[in-house]
DNA sequence: TATTAAGCGAGACGGTACGTCACGTCTTAGG
DNA sequence: CCTAAGACGTGACGTACCGTCTCGCTTAATA
């Protein structure tokens, strides 16, 4: 048993596209369905066969443009740290991006499985921090017993406190100022 | 002209009572006016008479609830820092209160007026922290020059990262970990 | 037992005089007692202590503009009975008017104590009809046993006809032939 | 490009058979679009993308339900205008009838396309009055000159006055005698 | 003269219905 | 079986009026 129609690939594409388009014109709260089968130029059933709601729409059309996770290699845990850390900045700092991104955190708190998508998105990048910080540990610049975790939280939490919660503008000074004074806590810890 | 019915207090008390009975029981995305109304016995114009929009009235309710910012003094930067920063995980730590934290976080990065108040709420609890932070420099714990914001920023962002971003588990462990890697790195900026 | 401040007569005035302009503006449905009390400067309760409803309002403002029924004796039963209906039909022939009339006729039908109102109003307008009728017999303009009721109706009946449900337009010549055709039974009906 | 799904006969019924059985209830004017959604298991905008106002919706329910003018042809313009006219005064002596036909005139009075909606309704129903005119004035009856409008008013105009403005009953009897008392006039009218 | 009951403009109150919008599903005809 | 189009039931939105109810004042007639 097989045959119909295969689906249209561009359907697809045109969707993820005016998907993009709208969520930057609108953001994600006056995003509808309706204007992005209307701007892609499909109807709303080839939608909905492929994405269960808007939010995953929406989840797979940042993953689409979403760049993969840098993966610095400088020899330098410093310079790898911001390598991670200032394109995020960057990226909250952009008033439009930052508020996509708290919007779709907000809806990620309401859905199991859109959670667990950003959850698998951001895991991802943390890998790439984990690696930064394994390989500073075979450096010798950090103690073995570094709890990387913790470390990629602070090198990151205060730029999405801030444009998420307190709402003071995050920069590339900021990223630089909590990279070095995480290094500073991870250099005490460690003393030759 | 001065005259007409002044507004009813009761009317206001029983409003924000019942917006923070069912934001507990359904989340603000799941919240309605007509809910509302209708559990706390009023007309749907007495609450848009005194608020703009459902956001706007769940932001005021629970400012109404929010406790005075911890002001502690334990005489240990580390025991004060604690206390601000503990209350802060087990908040985020209860699905309930994390999910409706978020929500609001989105609801405000799409609103002028409802940023503007999240900011002024954050504020007051950072003051809160700068007041630590200033007595630990009278006391010599801690470097005259210390930022005091960015350490604020370090000891609070990675439980807001967490839950609202990484969807990963806070708990109080967390918020000390957290602490002593920040009060590590301002030691080594301070050396005796 | 003692008085209490009197009701202000200016207030009726204004009310009576905003009902008609606004009325006059937007008719009978587009009536709203917010308006009234806004335009005659007062309160609505003080429009809710004269009258049980926007409808009974209208009808005394009406009632208040209402000129008398003409009561003519021109010598003849022709003349008589033109010096009724025209003035009708000229009423019937304002768009305005007309409709008021009908949207008047509409809440009648709703409402018994409107229902008797309009039919007192109707009915002493009939009454002077009548009298038009009683002195054309006496003359021997018409037989005794004329159904004075019926002449009226048949005088009265196609303009209202024409005007509330035909929609056809009612001008003067209307009521003069309507008048000649009514007369003609009469005369047939007592030949010389 | 066509497609679209296309609209449900069944729900234009269903509303259309709601809307009759709650006007018959409560009236026009106590016809709510909610409760004919709600009776006719649809949803407001079904109705709303087919008629513009509960009133449309109103008029073409009692379109649909109204029968056919009556074609009498018995040989007698007495009989003839009696089998028009009665019907009709039946209508308006029931209460339900007579109320919402003035309710729907006054609808009429306020829109432009009710109105002549209504017209169109009500001279389909005077062209069959005009026929009968007509063959009366081929079987010699009448004079070829008849005011055959000016008969119809004459003849309908009595009993929409009684029960539109006037509020005094209608009956059978009223339209013999009213029939009767044209008659007269024509008569006269046209002598040997 | 002091009291007092009712009226006053203003406007908030609990309701009800409005007409619109977006949701996610379903139903066409056609490829 | 997919497609575009668009109608479907659902349910919340924010607005507009309804008729009632305070408010803090007059304003006269009564005691």
């Amino acid at each position: 048993m097989a045959g119909g129609r295969p689906r249209d690939p561009h359907a697809e594409e045109a969707i993820l596209r005016a998907t993009l388009d709208l969520v930057a014109e609108v953001g994600l709260s006056g995003l509808t369905v309706d204007a992005v089968a209307a701007r892609a130029g499909v109807g709303k059933a080839t939608i909905y066969r492929r994405w269960s709601s808007k939010e995953a729409l929406l989840f797979e059309a940042v993953a689409t443009v979403a760049e993969e996770p840098p993966s610095p290699d400088t020899g330098s845990l410093r310079d790898d740290l911001l390598a991670l850390s200032v394109p995020l900045g960057e990226k909250l700092a952009d008033p439009h991006q930052g508020r996509v991104m708290v919007e779709m955190a907000a809806a990620a708190a309401q859905d199991d499985a859109l959670r667990e998508v950003q959850r698998a998105f951001v895991e991802r990048r943390r890998a790439s921090g984990r690696a930064i910080l394994r390989r500073a540990v075979d450096r010798g610049e950090v103690p073995a017993d570094v709890d990387a975790d913790l470390v990629l939280d602070l090198v990151v939490g205060p730029a999405i406190y801030r444009s998420f919660l307190s709402h003071r503008p995050v920069d590339a000074d900021l990223m630089v100022r909590t990279v070095d004074a995480v290094l500073a806590g991870l250099a005490v810890a460690a003393p030759s």
